[in-house]
DNA sequence: CTAGCTGTTATAGTATATGTATAACAAAGG
DNA sequence: CCTTTGTTATACATATACTATAACAGCTAG
């Protein structure tokens, strides 16, 4: 699991990090049960501060992608499950991303194929 | 063009702004070379800070969207057109909400179907 | 038991973003 | 002339992001 990190990216650093997580989720690269480093060594490798890092840890604790035991370390868990709540959250981001890109003037068909480039990037 | 705002969105106002008036641009309902309200009469209009819309007027000058002619007011241009940045930050919006959505345990095919009715709820 | 590492909590400081408030100026237009 | 306009400046408040430092308590290896 390499993380790294953008100093100058306008996505803070904990979100960083959330994403580089989730994504290695996606990927395979970490799975249910696997050991996180913890927060100071975690922030030592990465020149940062550990409350950073415990940041980070915090909001994938709290999107359901991970369990902190606390002393004994935090585990990555079997991932959080769709509601309707993040459905619609996902609609409305795609939406905007949509809206914008007709205003570009992106039209349906052009669309469809960026989108369907990038689903099977990921797949 | 009714423009509103949500004071407790975690969306700054001057956002909220600059995205109801690229949907009032998609949806037709601003056309190029219309008249933007004053500054000052919208934010009256809105309760809001003449500073808060000068912002989103400036984020929608800088984007292509409007030009600023000082004293005699901002229209409405011809929009903007995508170039090799704006795909590469498109491609990278949808991969982002992509990736979380397979974390949550949606597969390509709800994903295309999920995608689809957005792009046809806009069209 | 001791020593070190752990997560957690608290406090403080800096920087930036967001929004408001107020004021002043010059230019456009009736 | 008078109002409205965009622009600019200053100031203030709040929230977020990140860092720095310190302390505490629990776990674990030596």
């Amino acid at each position: 699991m390499l993380l790294s990190i953008a100093p100058d990216s306008d996505t803070p650093i904990y979100l960083q990090l959330r994403h580089q997580i989730v994504d290695a989720l996606v990927s395979g690269e970490l799975r249910e049960g696997d050991q996180l480093p913890s927060v100071r060594q975690l922030a030592v490798e990465l020149g940062i501060n550990l409350h950073t890092v415990n940041k980070a840890y915090k909001v994938l604790e709290d999107e359901g992608y991970l369990r902190i035991y606390g002393r004994r370390g935090a585990r990555i868990t079997s991932g959080p499950t769709y509601n309707d709540d993040y459905l619609q959250q996902l609609a409305d981001g795609l939406e905007r991303l949509f809206t914008d890109a007709r205003s570009h003037g992106i039209d349906a068909g052009q669309l469809r194929q960026i989108v369907d480039e990038t689903i099977n990037k990921g797949a």
